[in-house]
DNA sequence: CGGTTATTTGAGAGTCTTCAAGCTGAGTGG
DNA sequence: CCACTCAGCTTGAAGACTCTCAAATAACCG
């Protein structure tokens, strides 16, 4: 059962230290969006429709190389939001966006949002911290994949994935291979070998139990 | 000859669109810094003292990982930022920022910013778009690195550095190989192999002259 | 000019990718 | 209820790109 859009805006970290008077404004201008499986949400270089917040589900946002080789910048599972800063910047989706699995969005529609933006004074304030967080996520990807190796950069997915020493991979195991910047062959390897190691177990359905997190911790750090 | 705190922030992107009296309570709180070659400005999980604004000279703010690797986030050059986020967000710096070469900045103290930003009621608004930017950069620089091989992040630096098909180096190579994820043994010899096809020329003094800045746009979008 | 640091160049090794083939598993229709 | 099918996943072998280590050269600074 979907939330009401004003709860989804109040669980997501863009919109959580808006006040309450503030949120019932965004509340009101929000829209619901359903997404099948695998459906296209925006292209590349096509106007922003608005700010996304995601409910339920999981979207990929993703950049495609000439190469034709895709990256995924974003894997945004619910109480992410995407597009916010073509929104705020005014330039056209710098990648593509599509569900993963049966997918709910709240859309703030990019015109209304930016007239708030305008009208009222108080929210610039809060979500400027909110666009400050989302520097540091983009900053700490940007040294995941740069500073570790395969086996780190799936440690630390797995750490921070997971709720209760389980991780649900949000996503095709190739594109979440792609988000840390690996083929999906590397990938299924470098999970086999940390089962090897006995540090997680495969369980049903894009499940994985982890069963030492002291040793995946080390992994992430680059031991 | 340094320019006026005032005329530093009104040529960087942050500050472009804030309005002119907007700038002038901003520019009340400026300050001046300099800095020696190698001079450490601050460095990762100190408390951000502030977002400074590069006038003179160039800044690298760079992580290092456990294995001791070193990875430039950024080059700040005149007219740029660092520390935005963190003085935003009002978390610890997450990288180490030290000068390159003979710089002078423009500080903005965190605590009188932070206050400006809550007193202001349009200066949020401005530096949303700004912050905006800053994220589409950040974006682009995963992208580069992710999508690009070592040739490829090279002739797309080079491009992006060059007035009049001329490229001055603002820093170490090495510093520009860490800031494309290159040691400096790759960077040289990419740059040797670029120079055997005709596409650029070493002139003195850190300078790289662009020979065929159409051969080296098809390197750089991966042809 | 001498000492120091940065850059270049060479040889070898590693990690990850690519290409190719088999496997698995969920959904479909007989 | 069971093939069948198709996409995704796994596994293997070969290769490419970049890194590491080592040494020589070049640039810089006092």
């Amino acid at each position: 059962m979907p939330a009401s859009n004003r709860d989804v805006l109040m669980r997501c970290r863009l919109f959580r230290r808006v006040t309450a008077a503030c949120l019932d404004r965004v509340a009101a201008i929000a829209v619901s969006r359903r997404y099948g499986a695998g459906e296209r949400i925006f292209a590349q270089d096509d106007e922003a429709p608005g700010l996304f917040v995601v409910d339920e589900g999981a979207v990929r946002v993703f950049k495609i190389a000439p190469s034709g080789k895709e990256h995924v910048l974003h894997l945004a599972e619910p109480g992410h939001t995407f597009a916010e800063a073509a929104v705020m910047g005014g330039f056209p989706a710098p990648a593509h966006a599509e569900a993963t699995v049966d997918t709910r969005c709240v859309l703030l529609p990019a015109a209304a949002f930016r007239a708030l933006l305008d009208a009222d004074p108080e929210l610039p304030r809060q979500l400027l911290t909110g666009m400050a967080v989302w520097v540091h996520q983009l900053v700490a990807h940007v040294e995941d994949v740069v500073l570790h190796d395969a086996t780190g950069r799936l440690a630390r997915y797995l750490l921070e994935a997971a709720q209760d020493d389980v991780a649900v991979l949000p996503a095709r195991k190739r594109d979440i291979a792609s988000h840390l910047n690996l083929t999906s062959e590397t990938f299924s390897r470098t999970l086999s070998r940390l089962v090897d190691r006995g540090l997680i177990r495969r369980e049903p359905g894009r499940r994985i139990r982890l069963l030492d997190a002291g040793g995946l911790g080390f992994l992430a750090r680059g031991v």
